[in-house]
DNA sequence: AATAATGATCGTAATATTGCGATGTAATTA
DNA sequence: TAATTACATCGCAATATTACGATCATTATT
């Protein structure tokens, strides 16, 4: 017990639901709208501008990375983040589709 | 250490990953499709055809109704759940707001 | 080469999540 | 009224997340 069963689940349960769970942390909010507020990249500005220590804001890049939401380029000394365009426009449209599956039609409960 | 600290983060990014958490478990997304799917409103049935128990399927069910996402009412022996159309459309403007507000213009990274 | 700067990673403590059996509760039926 | 049905809640074990100091690796500067 303790562990997501995602056997059970169909694929696109388990892509939205990771999606999803990267997004999940104000943190990582705070971060990608960083990153789209000035496109172009940044990293150790986040560090100075959210009050985390440099080791936590490190692990959210990651958990970000590793979902495929931004994607990281050694420049120099230091590490440019941006988003991964690809993944961001799947990610509008799965959403799109799963959110708009909604009718809010009928009044139920 | 080990709490989320979201007296640093503003309202919206709180707002958002709250919602975003609601969704990020497989099980919850399956239960929200269901829901959608045959608009008026279920719940014994989610036992029976998702493969979990029913102590955690009503967990489950206490999350998303807690994050406001949806609704029950007792309807005699049994409770009925739906969408709740206020915060879904909600959801759907913020996360729109949100998705949208990066123009995947500039290649960077 | 030595030092500094920038991040990644490790290790650890505190807390949260996931899942389930068991039990409690309220309405329905026999 | 007793039994049943449909859920909710409790309590627990396993695992995951969050945060941070300390340390490591890499590149830049002196």
């Amino acid at each position: 017990m303790g562990l997501t069963r995602t056997e059970i689940f169909t694929e696109e349960q388990n892509l939205l639901a990771s999606l999803f769970k990267a997004m999940a942390h104000p943190a990582r909010i705070a971060i990608l709208q960083r990153i789209i507020l000035s496109n172009t990249c940044i990293c150790g500005d986040l560090v100075g501008e959210l009050g985390l220590a440099q080791a936590t804001i490190s692990q959210h890049l990651k958990e970000l990375k590793s979902a495929g939401l931004i994607q990281g380029t050694i420049e120099g000394v230091s590490v440019c983040y941006c988003i991964n365009p690809k993944v961001w426009k799947l990610l509008e449209n799965r959403l799109g589709e799963f959110l708009g599956s909604y009718k809010g039609t009928t009044e139920c409960c």
